[in-house]
DNA sequence: ATTCCGAATGTTGTATTCAGAATTCAAACT
DNA sequence: AGTTTGAATTCTGAATACAACATTCGGAAT
């Protein structure tokens, strides 16, 4: 791979971070690839010292691991794994749909700007599903559901799902492409959102978990073979016109985050 | 306070790191706090490496943030915040329950094991409260609850919910010292042991659920003063002999470790 | 006296160097 | 031939060095 130069203001740290992870999830760093902070440094054209930071967070992720006795690997993708993340996200994912539809409830003024923010979304993510893109596809599904947790007005349960999402990533472009199309998912968002809306909150519960267990199951009727996979991938990929489009890629939060920001939200008490 | 020097294996960054975030839980660094790193780097007798990678850690956990242009501080601890985790803990914490609870009813030789650690936990939980000692009784919740997360089958929820608990530990002390005596806490782990071991996954969740509400409510009634406070208390305990048995101690997981050992649970299949 | 400019200082991010440990390779020995 | 020892190499963690930038302090100009 060509030496591509990282310029500064995003820390070095952060920005090699974002490429490790982007490399992995998509692929380019094949499950259980052994990682030499030399190679990587090299690669991105700086020291090995922000090189040994991003490894030490993604490690902290667990995206990586330490390989017996010297040097890290990429976590091989665990379809086991996997599926309890999904389960741990579903949970979160209730929670979030059914405060934010209690919210909804509470507040006239919110569910209209719930209704509008989320109908923004569902719209770019139909138009995704239309023109077939997958990075775009995942982006606006990440976008969805991070949507959800700050609806909910719980400030904590975006970056707790977050962790699983950055695995989950690493398959959903997989499952996507072998699944039937995917216009049914975002058919789920759009009755999720109107249950949250709605200010009922058992329904918004029910459509949310039942849509997570659809994509569990889709997932484990796809597996991707035991551990390596996914590498004609990058090559295919590499033909489609390299995303023009700011958000045809995926994009998750920054790696560093502050938890809540001032005056981040009014959050009334937990019942 | 005396330069101590921290020896290699365990690497210098997980030193650090268990160094600051220890002070950060008892007060002795309050909150607001700057922290330099080579102030930091000195105290604990190493150079500023090791220091600026576990404050990463730090700052990518949210116990530390930056503060303006430059240099971090000790997070404020805001109590909307742990309001906040407290909520995403609980359902986690539900999560887990059911699943244990489910566990122990499908098979019975898990149902048996489950009762024997349980109550192997509850037991030293009870000494540590006769006891009253304070740090015993918060290292011994955190193992009843991290044993209900292993006990799920579901290996991702303890590190989901671990993050959470680092910040918990914050307020935990505080509160334990102001309100009524904890023994009610203890009682209600034993009923959440045995509606998990009866297998009755309904109760096991409404129990463990009120539970965390219990706790969380107690927490808003003895807030603590907004920004920094918890000072006498490290002078006071000082004076009490310094911890002898290992397990006065809190605990937790060391920051870094492997999602998913192998054979770490044999896990059935997710509904 | 107050404000503005600039030098001195402090602090961080990044690079480079150093030391120790693990792996590899090869030659020597059985 | 197979095994074993040991030296060269590779790689990581930690220390030190360096450069950019922000803050502070002091003096000069108004």
């Amino acid at each position: 791979m060509a030496v591509m130069h990282l310029q500064s203001h995003p820390s070095l740290v952060e920005q090699a971070y974002d490429a490790i992870i982007d490399e992995i999830a998509d692929g380019a760093l094949a499950p259980s690839t052994h990682l030499v902070q030399e190679v990587l440094a090299e690669r991105y054209g700086v020291s090995r010292q922000p090189i040994q930071q991003a490894l030490l967070l993604l490690k902290s992720d667990g995206i990586v691991q330490d390989a017996g006795r010297r040097g890290l690997v990429v976590a091989p993708l665990d379809m086991q794994m996997m599926r309890d993340r999904y389960q741990v996200r579903a949970t979160l994912d209730a929670l979030a749909a059914g405060l934010a539809a209690r919210r909804c409830a509470a507040s006239p003024e919110i569910a209209q700007q719930t209704k509008r923010q989320g109908e923004h979304i569902l719209e770019v993510g139909f138009d995704a599903v239309a023109a077939g893109a997958i990075k775009a596809m995942i982006a606006h599904d990440v976008a969805f559901h991070a949507f959800v947790y700050d609806a909910s007005g719980n400030p904590m349960i975006r970056p707790t799902a977050e962790i699983h999402w950055r695995f989950l990533r690493r398959v959903m472009g997989e499952v996507l492409r072998k699944s039937e199309p995917p216009i049914s998912i975002w058919q789920q968002h759009r009755d999720i959102l109107a249950a949250i809306v709605a200010g009922d909150p058992n329904k918004a519960e029910a459509r949310i978990l039942s849509h997570i267990q659809n994509a569990a199951a889709r997932l484990a009727a796809n597996a991707p073979t035991g551990d390596d996979n996914a590498h004609e991938k990058h090559g295919a990929q590499k033909g489609r016109t390299e995303a023009a489009d700011p958000d045809d890629d995926v994009r998750l939060a920054p790696r560093m985050r502050r938890p809540a920001g001032p005056g981040a939200q009014a959050g009334g008490g937990w019942p």
